[in-house]
DNA sequence: CTTTTACTTGACACGGTGTAAATTGACAGC
DNA sequence: GCTGTCAATTTACACCGTGTCAAGTAAAAG
């Protein structure tokens, strides 16, 4: 009984998942979305009220399937300050090209529709409370750049690590997701820690 | 005879920069603008064929009413690589808050209209185009970054001083104007130079 | 007085989202 | 086997914003 619905809602959301991916932004309309599930188009208004509510259960849904929270128990795993800094852009940095689809549609989504603008308000807090504790493990290190306050370092790294960033530099600059994740580091530990050069 | 019809251009131009200003982004619709102006709707696609044609033209009219090339000249005038990188970085910076308006709207309309997208992109090239030239003058200085080759010095820079970027701090977190802009310097110094700090 | 220019009015096609009413289909009771 | 019911689904439609088209008006230019 639930095992269908629910087996229709999750094809639902693979169908907009795998459109988003490949041809993501505001291209992908409901009908789009319902023909490559294999149903009609006001059959997903039945299991998603509204575009935002499919858009922000599709980011959910592939949060699940991509596992977001083991990634950054990781980071919050990492004993020192510096180590954590490494680990969280890694995680976040290498996560951001897995959901950038969803993302792409959500935040064009967001211009329009208040409801998509605070599921993507929402999704940035996270990142910007994950932010906060990495500032604050630093800090307790004292390896926070000297006349910064771990408030401004945590907005300033929040900007940083943001999607639109991402989509900047490998989407429009061409570089490979490597050399992204890497400057990200280096620009992170330069511009908010006392700390030289990232290690190898 | 041509004076009459350029002041009916201009009249839209200032009506749609008022708006933009104040309710940004895609809620300000065609009749809105028109409406301002106090003409018709139609009357605005006789000046504008299109939105997307309208909100370039508008940016346009907001860089001859502010001046944008005066005071770029400004940083180019700068001798050394270091102040010419502050002084572009304080010309810019201080000037992202007067597009701000017609910069939303036009990124928005970018989202699904090839048109803007391209307007838009163009804007950035420029402003990529002074990151360049403030990095070539950093080499000459010798004071880049070790390690860091001037084409992807100029891209962080150039991602650094994104709209997006000023919308998150100024917008999002708060900031002042003031602390952007003092943040913006002190961070491309960190990540970018070999200088260590800024100075008063 | 006629033509041209700048604008108005009003209607309409299109593409998208979201709603409402009709239709199908499976399963239950008798 | 017939019918009642209930949920899933489809067909048809309303709405909103952009852009198009046709016809009319008022005044300036010739």
């Amino acid at each position: 009984m639930s095992s269908n619905k629910t087996d229709t809602r999750t094809r639902i959301l693979d169908a907009a998942w795998n459109l988003l991916e490949s041809s993501g932004g505001p291209a992908v309309r409901m009908g789009d979305i319902a023909k490559a599930a294999g149903i009609s188009r006001q059959a997903v208004y039945l299991h998603f009220p509204t575009r935002a509510d499919l858009l922000t259960a599709t980011a959910r849904h592939i949060d699940d399937a991509k596992g977001v929270d083991d990634r950054l128990a990781a980071s919050r795993a990492a004993t020192g300050g510096a180590e954590r800094l490494d680990a969280f852009i890694e995680a976040w940095g290498n996560y951001i090209p897995e959901i950038h689809g969803v993302a792409r549609a959500l935040m064009a989504a967001a211009d329009s529709d208040p409801a998509a603008a605070e599921a993507w308000a929402d999704r940035m807090a996270a990142l910007r409370q994950g932010c906060e504790a990495a500032m604050a493990a630093l800090k307790k290190d004292g390896l926070l750049a000297p006349g910064l306050p771990p408030r401004q370092a945590t907005d300033l790294l929040w900007t940083l690590l943001s999607v639109r960033n991402w989509e900047q530099l490998v989407g429009d600059a061409g570089w490979p997701q490597k050399r992204y994740v890497a400057a990200m580091k280096t620009t992170a530990r330069r511009s908010l820690t006392t700390l030289a050069e990232t290690p190898t």
